[in-house]
Order: C-alpha cells, then sequence, then structure tokens
RNA sequence: GCCGCCGUGGCUUAGCCUGGCAGAGCGACUGAUUCGUAAUCAGUAGGUCGUGGGUUCAAUUCCCACCGGCGGCUCCA
C-alpha cells in the first residue's frame, strides 16, 4: 500500500465521470469537502491482497500517528491509483477503503471520495514540513515494521535516499566488525545510548537538561533576552572558565606548530569561491545588508583561513602547515527548536584547526596524532574516555585501502566504536572522527573531531609546489581539539550532575575553579590574618567576610563547588595552620578535613593545576563587597 | 519552521480549572548576634502577574496574536 498524506486547509473533489472499475455510490458522495483535514491519497497495491487486514491494521497506524502528530480531527480518504504502479484488484482495493473508513470513524470526522471516477479536486497544503509525507505500508514478514514505517518527506527524497546509503557497525579494538544486531551492547550503555541517538533518533526526554540550572546557579552564563536565542551572556566566573579553556587549547596547538592567526566573522555572499559553498547549503548563516554588500556571519574558520591559504607561496617543505584560529564567535542560525542552554547555542566559541598536507601519507599520520591530542585535550579539561563514544566515519574505498588504520583507532581508546560507511563520498571528507558527549539526558553532542578534507583544496585553489616545481593542492584536515567552548562547559555541567545524581560531589578541575580556595574567619578578629593567607596562597583565594554564620558559609561555599575551604580560627591562628576541607576527598556529609600550613596548600593546589594556564579570580575577593549576578 | 508545555518582585514559586484586595521561601536592605563546619533571629523595601489586543461591571485568572524558555519533530556544512 502507498499513501500519501497532506495536511490542507482544505480539500475539495467532485465527480466527473465513471470508470469501468467504479464502485456503486449514492448522490451525496458525488461531492464532498473538508475543511483543515488530513487528507490521504491511498493506492492499494497487489501486495496487499495477501493479508488485507493487515494492511489495514497497518494503515490505521500510520494515519492515526500522523494525525495526533498533526492535531488533525478531520480525514478525506481519497483512492488515487497513480501512487503505484501494481494496483490491487478493484474489489480488495474498495474493501480496504471502506474497511479504513469504519475503523477511523470512531476517532475521527471521516470522508471517502468514491472509486474508480474521475474527479475533480482542489487543494491547498498548509505547507509546513510535517505538510506532505508518504508511507509505504507492506504485509511481507520479512521487512520489519520499522524499515517499513521509514518516514519519508516528499520534498527531501533525494536525500533520505542518500542517507539510506549508511553502513553502521561496531568496531571492536580487537578489529573486529559486528552489526549492531551481532553486537553485544551488555555493559556498554553510553555506547548503546549514542547508537540510539545516532541511529534510531530515540529520545525519551521532556524535560530541561540539569546543566541549564548550574550555569546559572553557579553563575556562568544564562540567557540574554535582549540578544537572539542562543547567543548568551557569560558572567565573571564563567568568562574566565571560558577563557582559560581557549588558553589551554590555543597553547596545546602552539605546541604541535600551529600558527594562530585570525580573520573576519562576516564574508561576501556573492564572492565567487564562497557563493559556490554556500550555494551547496541551505540557508544557515545569520546575513547582514551593508553597503549594498550581502554578508553573512561565518560558521566556521574555514574560510578565512582557506583564502588566506589561498594566497600564500607554500613549498612541499613546509608541509605540514598548520594554522588556527580561535572563533569567537562562528555563527549558525540554528532553527529555534534546537538551541539549549550551552549544549547548542547560534554564537559559540570554536577551534578550528586546519593542517594542509602534503598526501594522504602524511594527512593519516597528522590524522592520528591529532586523533591523541584530541583525547589528551579533553582529559585535560575534565572530561575522559569513559565521557565520550568514538564514532568513525569513512568511504567505503577508504576503508578497503585502510583498514589497519581504522583499527589502531579504535585500540588507542581501548573500547567498541560505533562505525558509520558510506558507498560514495557525500561530504567533503572521506574521513572523520568525534568524539560524542553523552549527557544526563541521554543525548550525543559531538566535542573533538577531524576530518581528511578532499575538495576543499581545489574549490579554493590552494596550492603548494613540489619539489618538481609543480603547483599540487594539499589534502586539508580540520580539527577541532576541543569542540565548541560553550559544549566544553556544557559536558563539564552535566559530568557533575551525574555525579551528584549517584551519590558522589561534584566540582570542576581545580584549574578550571573560579575559587580555588575560600577562606572563612570564624570571627572579625581573623580577618586581618585571612587578608595575608590570601598573598601567601598565590592562586585564586576569596574570602567569605561575610556577617552570617559558619555553617551558613561552609555551606555556600560547598554549593559553588570550591575545591579548598579553608576555616580559620583562633586553634589555627594559634599553631599557625589551617583546617582545610578538601573537595575531591570528601563524601557527602562526610567532609575530608586536613590540617595544614598556608604554604603545604599552595604546593598542593601548584601540583593540582601544573602546566595548565592560570588567571586572577575573576571578582572581588571579599564576598561581602561580591555582587550577585543571577 | 511545525506540534506541545511553560512565563507571577533579583531567584524559586502559590493563586489561574471555578474572574472579585497577589501570598510565601530564598536573596537584598536595616537592626541584634562575633559565632567552630551543609541554612542565627527580628524587621523593611521590592510586583506593568512576558507584551499587545479582545470578552466582561470587573482579567494574573477566559479567548486571540506576538515574544521568550523548555521538550518533541525536522535539521545539524
Amino acid at each position: 500500500m502507498q499513501i500519501l498524506l497532506i495536511h490542507s486547509d482544505y480539500i475539495a473533489y467532485e465527480v466527473k465521470k465513471e470508470t469501468p472499475v467504479a464502485e456503486k455510490i449514492d448522490e451525496q458522495m458525488r461531492f464532498g469537502r473538508l475543511d483543515e483535514a488530513l487528507t490521504v491519497f491511498i493506492a492499494v497495491e497487489k501486495s496487499d491482497e495477501s493479508d488485507p487486514e493487515k494492511a489495514v491494521a497497518s494503515t490505521l497506524d500510520e494515519i492515526k500517528n500522523v494525525a495526533s502528530q498533526l492535531k488533525a480531527q478531520n480525514i478525506m480518504l481519497y483512492p488515487y491509483a497513480h501512487l503505484s504502479s501494481s494496483l490491487s484488484s478493484p474489489k480488495v482495493a474498495i474493501a480496504v477503503l471502506k474497511n479504513l473508513e469504519t475503523a477511523l470513524k470512531d476517532e475521527f470526522t471521516v470522508k471517502r471520495a468514491p472509486f474508480g471516477f474521475y474527479k475533480a479536486f482542489e487543494i491547498k497544503c498548509k505547507g509546513h514540513p510535517l505538510s506532505e509525507l508518504s508511507r509505504t505500508i507492506t504485509v511481507d514478514e520479512t521487512i520489519t515494521p520499522k524499515a517499513a514505517a521509514k518516514e519519508e518527506i516528499v520534498s527531501e527524497a533525494i536525500k533520505a535516499e542518500e542517507k539510506a546509503k549508511s553502513y553502521w557497525y561496531v568496531l571492536k579494538p580487537d578489529g573486529q566488525m559486528q552489526t549492531f544486531e551481532d553486537f553485544n551492547f551488555t555493559g556498554y550503555d553510553n555506547l548503546k545510548k549514542f547508537k540510539n541517538y545516532e541511529v534510531s533518533k530515540s529520545r525519551e526526554v521532556d524535560r530541561t537538561p540539569p546543566h541549564v540550572e548550574l550555569m546559572r546557579r553557579l553563575e556562568i552564563a544564562d540567557y540574554e533576552p535582549g540578544s537572539d536565542s542562543g547567543n548568551m551572556r557569560f558572567y565573571p566566573k564563567g568568562r574566565m572558565i571560558k577563557s582559560l579553556l581557549e588558553t589551554y587549547v590555543l597553547e596545546r596547538s602552539a605546541e604541535v606548530g600551529a600558527m594562530e592567526v585570525e580573520t573576519p566573522i562576516m564574508y561576501d555572499m556573492n564572492h565567487v569561491t564562497l557563493k559556490k559553498y554556500l550555494d551547496r547549503f541551505p540557508a544557515r548563516q545569520y546575513s547582514i545588508e551593508a553597503d549594498k554588500k550581502s554578508l553573512f556571519l561565518r560558521f566556521a574558520a574555514c574560510f578565512g583561513q582557506f583564502l588566506m591559504n589561498h594566497d600564500m607561496t607554500i613549498s612541499y617543505r613546509d608541509l605540514p602547515l598548520k594554522m588556527i584560529e580561535l572563533t569567537r564567535y562562528s555563527f549558525r542560525k540554528e532553527q529555534r527548536g534546537e538551541v539549549v542552554g550551552l549544549r547548542r547555542l547560534r554564537a559559540f566559541t570554536m577551534p578550528d584547526m586546519h593542517t594542509l598536507a602534503l598526501d594522504m601519507e602524511q594527512a593519516m599520520l597528522e590524522f592520528k596524532q591529532q586523533y591523541d591530542m584530541c583525547i589528551s585535550v579533553l582529559k585535560d579539561m575534565g572530561i575522559g574516555l569513559e565521557d565520550y563514544e568514538v564514532a568513525i566515519r569513512f568511504t567505503r574505498d577508504f576503508y578497503e585501502a585502510n583498514k589497519a588504520f581504522i583499527i589502531e583507532l579504535a585500540r588507542i581508546v581501548d573500547k567498541p566504536v560505533i562505525i558509520e560507511m558510506w558507498d560514495q563520498r557525500f561530504f567533503y571528507f572521506v574521513l572523520k572522527f568525534e568524539f560524542n558527549y553523552i549527557d544526563a539526558l541521554d543525548k550525543a553532542s559531538a566535542l573533538s573531531t577531524v576530518q581528511i578534507d578532499v575538495e576543499n583544496a581545489e574549490r579554493y585553489d590552494i596550492n603548494y609546489i613540489n619539489e618538481h616545481g609543480n603547483a599540487k593542492h594539499p589534502l586539508i584536515l580540520h580539527c577541532s581539539p576541543s569542540g565548541a567552548i560553550e559544549r566544553i562547559i556544557y559536558g563539564l555541567l552535566e559530568k557533575n550532575y551525574m555525579i551528584t545524581r549517584s551519590g558522589g560531589v561534584p566540582m570542576l578541575p581545580v584549574w578550571l575553579s573560579p575559587t580555588q580556595v575560600r577562606v572563612i574567619p570564624i570571627a572579625e578578629r581573623h580577618r586581618e590574618t585571612a587578608g595575608e593567607i590570601v598573598h601567601m596562597l598565590g592562586c585564586r583565594v576569596d574570602i567569605d567576610d561575610r556577617d552570617e554564620t559558619v555553617g551558613k558559609r561552609i555551606r555556600d561555599a560547598g554549593r559553588e563547588w570550591i575545591p579548598y575551604v579553608a576555616v580559620l580560627g583562633d586553634e589555627e591562628l594559634a599553631k599557625g595552620e589551617l583546617t582545610v576541607t578538601i573537595r575531591s576527598q570528601s563524601e557527602p556529609k562526610k567532609p575530608k578535613k586536613v590540617k595544614m600550613k598556608a604554604w603545604d596548600l599552595s604546593a598542593r593546589i601548584q601540583t593540582d593545576i601544573a602546566g595548565l594556564p592560570y588567571k586572577s579570580i575573576p571578582l572581588p575577593v571579599y564576598l561581602s563587597t561580591r555582587p550577585k549576578f543571577v
């Protein structure tokens, strides 16, 4: 059975001429009209004859499902032979149509156009994305109901067909590749969640993501109603965390030889090279009109760097050649329903590194090194291998030529990874990986990624001169060592929410904690010494000098996830030490308290943050003079 | 873009179904308290009930539109 569903403002028909297969009808069926109707064009097929009842039942499910999504109350059943080239007998078709009508009448206002007539009809389609759907319903047992019901939006048909050519596998570290059906997901909960999210698109969530509450309560970031959605404001603590993460990624990139550059955030939509690129993609960019020019805000740093590469004189001896830009911002005009907290933004900060490589051999070597780097970068940021799942995607040709290389990638992370393989190359790359973070609501979001681009060097006419003096196009690797910086913060917050939920104590890595040590002087007479300790510690220290009880101030420090809380009273003053609560070794209701000298605490913190970027405290040291942002 | 839920002092929210003076906790401010490890006590101020229309003698409450948030669908270079 083939059906075509149109969500219409109205549908009206009028019988014109009888055909030889016409059913008998009475006068009132000669005309029909329904407003606000889901119109269902139906062709009953030969294959339905083996089990017409099942065909009716499956079709009913589909219609009801769509009608409920659209909140449609009126249904027009409209026989439409042209949907299929293999029609059933008229007798079966009429029976099926009548059964459908009867079954739907309980819940809906139903009209049925008569079978076997030439009819004039008029329909006004609403035109929204779900307003045109087609379904193939089959009674053949060998096809699963899910595959049979595979949704396909008519206008997107070609795209959907391309997507259908994805082959999915799980690759184990030992090199064994299995289909999803064969792989035993037991013990691989996150991998299963990622698979479900990626492939089945299964979602069971109906609440605000936990990091949204945390980003506000911890005064990291917030919505800005005065801007466009997905453009956030960052409070001092959030700005500091972002700044540290940004600095860190740039430092790591510099270590591997990337040159930092800066390029414009807006580009001419009619620039010859860019135009070709843009035309391939739907309008997802912010556009600006200025001085008779049409400009768009960049959605990645590729343009600026590629245009720069185009003008450069590059020798084969300069390769691999790396450049990085940290975009503040990249803009993507995501659809309104897609923008959520810090997970998906319309303006986001992204390190975008590009490597020009001599040939595939060099590109693959770089690819592997950058893969290793991404793992290490995320680890330092507080996101470990256990927090994300690896997806590796490639073309079949690439795989056939480089099986051992792919297996090595799975071996490095020492856990099963998801594989997506395409028969043909649809995108600009032949190989890519992403690390996908799995959050508290089982949603997956890509963090680090590296891609081998075989297309853009030619498009942007980027060349290097080889040893024979000939101009050659290099391969280009795209790499974001961390993914969007905001998304790292999202990941850290979600991770700590999950830690709290499972009975742990949440905290950020010490190098990212806005306050590293909070000093709590017990009474007024201890405040002066507290001020001296700040200088001795030499890290981000603040003093809770508010007129509150000790209990209250301890609690507040805990709610801010402060790694070290130092209490200072008569006892400590006498002995010249501090009573320090060490958050990383505490359990809920069981704080780990240690007496230590100020310089021991200082040394301990220096160990925690060794080799990582540092910035001074982003807020007034004395809490009594500190404003509230939220 | 489509569908659904939500929007009440800075924050969290009660009240809305069944129209009739808008209530609380936290925070802020003032005062008392100078305190030993997850919320000290008392008082004061603070509200265009998201915005705009409509219905009504009367709208935070009912209806419509818009804006914003969240979720789902779609999308994700």
